[in-house]
DNA sequence: CGTGGGTTTGAGTGGGCTCAAGCCCGGTGG
DNA sequence: CCACCGGGCTTGAGCCCACTCAAACCCACG
């Protein structure tokens, strides 16, 4: 089993690693023990190296993936093929929910961002569930209304906010959502590009309002990492 | 019955106007005989003058709305209170469903932006319909999925694109959502500010936009009204 | 030690915002 | 009927933020 490769402490929120099943996480709690030992003899583990596409936009794709390790770039291409990204998917997040249960192409892609493993649950099972477990379904329904819920913030956001507190807004949002180390330093390395095409602006805007907040210090960096250094004030630049 | 004072033609989509009924409606026809019937019971018609206030962001609410007849602006405040215009729901639309089903406090105000009748159902008698029957449920999930897709190729062309190619794609959205009479003049009439709120620009900018438009054939205004009258062209502006 | 991907900094430009003034039209009251 | 008023629409001028293009730098890696 490929999943072995990856037995050492996970980087994030948690050190079960590969240990994590179906049963630890949060949804799937709402499940009977029969549909659990059904589900479990029907996920199937994957692999994917970094790099690696999960699925791509315009595509039909088989069911949906439960993260159990790495991070996954959820992203869109926009005008002239311009990434977006959307946000970045990591254990225990559900991806490729929507278009499954819509029934539509994905209206996104994801590529793992590092070394990433998931369980891939068929559609025609997650329906199956959906239709005789109403908790389930409940549970599942309210992750959708949050994630609804974000992204009009997010709208609201990228309209009326500058690259400025848009960026520190970003940063606060990645602390809060992968936390820091002892060091205060965010717990995910992401490439400037990736974080300019977050923030919805061009990479070389992106990395001078960085150094901005370097000399300001609010942060320090060494290459990828980045160190929180006064997140009061860094709020006060996000505007929240 | 209040209803009574708006028994006139529809302007919008359809002329079914007062006599609309939840049985006509896409979504409910999920739903068996006996639990229409018993819907029919529960449920509350309600009148709003233009400018009232159906609920407003931040407060809890008692149940959702399906719109009969009328439009009603939805919208978030963001920096400083600006207003940003999330969408303008019109008849046959349900508003308010994400805040009960996650069972949070509303993340956006509705105010009736003509004269408005809704349908309102509260909240217990919506989720036992949801418990009891996973058709309905099914339609409701993909009604949601849907408006997050939206949300998604929303956030993506406010973040890449220029405030001209956003008015031009706007602009076609409204005449998608609402229609042109024989005159290809928009179906709808929205104060400027309003749509400047929607592209997420200052309003001066919008009117000079708009102003552009005129200039080069696309569009001729009487006042609010607005006529298409090139929109092939209109569309390779908006980049789609 | 060269190569290449990613990062950083600089210079120049222009899109879109702000501020301010004028216009248009409908409503109201003398 | 006219004068006045006010809300929304329009246009102009000026400025600044953020984008583009270009060049240099840094570090990892073969």
């Amino acid at each position: 089993m490929p999943v072995e490769t990856f037995d050492r402490r996970s980087k994030f929120r948690t050190t079960i690693g590969a240990e994590f099943r179906l049963r630890n996480h949060n949804l799937f709690k709402q499940l009977t023990e029969s549909e659990l030992t059904l589900l479990e003899r029907l996920v199937v583990q994957k692999l994917y190296k970094k790099n690696e596409i999960l699925y791509r936009e315009g595509c039909r794709h088989s069911g949906i993936y439960i993260i159990q390790q790495g991070i996954v770039k959820i992203s869109k291409r926009g005008v002239n093929g311009k990434l977006q990204v959307l946000r970045f998917a990591q254990i225990e997040d559900i991806i490729a929910y929507r278009s499954i249960i819509s029934n539509e192409v994905a209206c996104s892609s994801a590529r793992a961002y590092s070394e990433v493993v998931v369980s891939h649950i068929p559609y025609t099972i997650l329906l199956d569930l959906l239709k005789q477990n109403w908790k389930f379904t409940h549970e599942i329904m309210k992750m959708i209304c949050n994630e609804l819920g974000t992204s009009n913030t997010f709208i609201t956001n990228i309209a009326q906010k500058s690259v400025r507190e848009r960026t520190a807004e970003m940063l606060l949002f990645l602390k809060d959502e992968f936390g820091v180390d002892a060091c205060n330093a965010l717990q995910i390395t992401i490439r400037r590009e990736d974080l300019a095409n977050m923030v919805g602006t061009a990479t070389e805007s992106l990395i001078r309002i960085i150094s901005e907040f370097r000399n300001e210090g609010l942060l320090a960096c060494q290459r990828r990492k980045i160190i929180f250094l006064n997140t009061k004030q860094l709020k006060r630049v996000a505007n929240i």
